[in-house]
DNA sequence: GCCAACGTTGGC
DNA sequence: GCCAACGTTGGC
């Protein structure tokens, strides 16, 4: 099982939309970037992902979701009238595609980017990096485990619902 | 609102 | 293949 995380400005779409959202699962459209798109193709049934809020005040992981679609195309991109319409893409190369992704939980106290920032072990998380824009991207198990412990600390009780490996 | 960093486009 | 111009992202 793999571990990512996956940005939304919550404007457009936040935690809270995804818990209220049939099923608490929603089609993750509108990704225009090659490297989060195959990040995407490679993401498999079950793979854990932290739900992050940019653009936001704080800017925050605010919650883990997971999995439950694999990669197909995304159909925003054949259509001419919405905002991330693709001329390029066709029905038969839409080029870029998606998952679905369903949500475990949302966090108690949401995990912010300056929480991550002081902790040493997360210094080569790709979040960190100065400049880093991927709005789909791998964390290791490791930095995984160490966000899960951060954000059980300052919710100061047990993660529920999650499954093992954090 | 600003702006640094980044990815894409298109002329050459 | 180079690279300037442009549009976007996202923290501040």
């Amino acid at each position: 099982m793999k571990y990512w995380l996956m940005k939304s400005e919550p404007e457009s779409f936040s935690i809270d939309d995804l818990a209220k959202a049939p099923k608490k699962t929603t089609c993750w459209d509108g990704v225009r970037n090659y490297q989060a798109r195959n990040f995407m193709r490679t993401m498999e049934l079950g793979d854990q992902v932290f739900f992050y809020h940019s653009s936001a005040d704080p800017p925050c992981i605010a919650g883990i979701a997971e999995v439950v679609k694999k990669a197909y195309p995304d159909h925003t991109a054949l259509d001419p009238k919405d905002h991330h319409y693709d001329r390029k893409a066709t029905p038969s190369n839409p080029i870029w595609e998606m998952v679905d992704i369903k949500l475990v939980r949302k966090l108690d106290a949401p995990v912010t980017l300056d929480d991550l920032r002081n902790v040493a072990r997360l210094e080569k998380m790709e979040l960190l990096r100065r400049g880093s824009r991927l709005s789909v991207q791998p964390v290791s198990a490791e930095e995984w485990k160490v966000i899960c412990r951060l954000a059980e600390k300052k919710s100061k009780r047990p993660l529920q619902n999650t499954r093992p490996g954090f």
